[in-house]
DNA sequence: ATTATATTTGCAAATAATATGCATTAGCAT
DNA sequence: ATGCTAATGCATATTATTTGCAAATATAAT
C-alpha cells in the first residue's frame, strides 16, 4: 500500500468516525476526492474521478455512497436548475449558492441574515427548522459579455 | 361547448396572451388545473387531475406545456428535496417556501430582504442576478408532536 | 363556412438519473 | 488467521422526463 492510500484511508476513518459504518478503500477514495475538490460534483463526474484512482469502482457504489455521507451529515445534496444534483462536502462554514445560468459556474457567498430569519419564520409557522437555502441564479460577467457580442 | 369550457379557453387565451402560440383544449385545461389549485403541483398530479376532465390527454403533453409555461414565465418550477419537480404559477407577489419533510407540506412567506441583498450580491461578484429562491425546511408541529409520540 | 398550413397532440419508444437484487468480496472484531 | 456481516460490482429495474413521427386541430387566408 502507498503513502498516500494510507493518508486517505486515515482520513475516511477520521470522517466516518465510529458511526459503524466500514472503512472501504471506495468510500475513502470518494470522501478524499470530495474534500480536495471542494467544488460541488455531481455523481456522474466524481464516478469519473474516481474511477482514476480505481477502476472497477462501479457507479452504484457512488450513489449508495453519496445517499450514506449525507446521512451522516458529511455532504450536502444540492439541487440546481438541473435534472441532477450535485455534493459538496460540508463545511463548518454556512454559505449559499450563486449560479450562472450561461456557464454554470457556481459562487459562494455568505447569507448572515439568513440565521435570524429563519428563527422567525419557524415561530410564525410552528416549525422546527433544520435547513435553509438561499440559491441566487443569473449571469455573470463574461457570460454577458458573450451573449452581447453575439447579438451584434 | 359548455360555459365552463368557454371561459376557460377564455383565460386561457389571456394567459398566452400573443406570444404566438396556439390556445388549444389541453392547454387552457392545465393553465385553468394550475390556477385554481393554488398549489405547487407536480407533473404527475397535474396529469392525474387534468384526465379526470380531458381523458385522451397525454402526460407528454403535460411536459411539454409545462416547458412551454415556463418558457412564456406563466409557471415557475420549483426542485424541492425530490427527484421530481413541482410547478406553480408566478404571482405577482413575490415569495419563498417553507417544506415540511414529515408530511410534504409546503408553507409560502414572504422575505423582503432578499431584494437588497440581491443587488448586493450582483454587485459584489459581478452578476446580473435574474433569481433569488429563499428555501427551508424543517418539519411542522403535528409532525413534531407525532414524532414525540412514537418515541415513548 | 371551407380550405390550406403549420402547430400541437397522442402514442410508443428513447434517454437520463438513480435505485436495487444478488452473488461475491473484503473490513474488522475475535 | 478466521468467521461474520456489511459493502461492492454487475446487471437489471424504476422513476422522471424527452423525443420522433403520423394523425389531429387551431388559426389564417380564402
Amino acid at each position: 500500500m502507498v503513502d498516500e492510500e494510507i493518508k486517505t484511508k486515515k482520513a475516511g476513518r477520521e470522517a466516518l468516525g465510529d458511526s459503524g459504518q466500514r472503512v472501504t478503500g471506495q468510500r475513502a477514495l470518494l470522501l478524499d476526492i470530495l474534500h480536495r475538490s471542494g467544488e460541488h460534483l455531481d455523481a456522474d463526474e466524481l464516478y469519473r474521478r474516481a474511477r482514476r484512482r480505481q477502476p472497477r469502482l462501479s457507479l452504484s457504489t457512488v450513489y449508495r455512497n453519496l445517499q450514506l455521507f449525507k446521512k451522516l451529515g458529511l455532504v450536502s445534496e444540492h439541487h440546481f436548475a438541473e435534472e441532477h444534483h450535485h455534493y459538496e462536502v460540508k463545511s463548518a462554514v454556512e454559505h449559499q449558492h450563486l449560479l450562472c445560468l450561461g456557464c454554470g459556474k457556481i459562487v459562494e457567498f455568505d447569507c448572515p441574515m439568513s440565521r435570524q430569519f429563519k428563527e422567525k419564520i419557524g415561530r410564525e409557522h410552528g416549525f422546527e427548522i433544520t435547513g435553509v437555502e438561499v440559491r441566487m441564479v443569473g449571469l455573470c460577467l463574461s457570460c454577458r459579455n458573450q451573449k452581447a457580442a453575439k447579438q451584434e
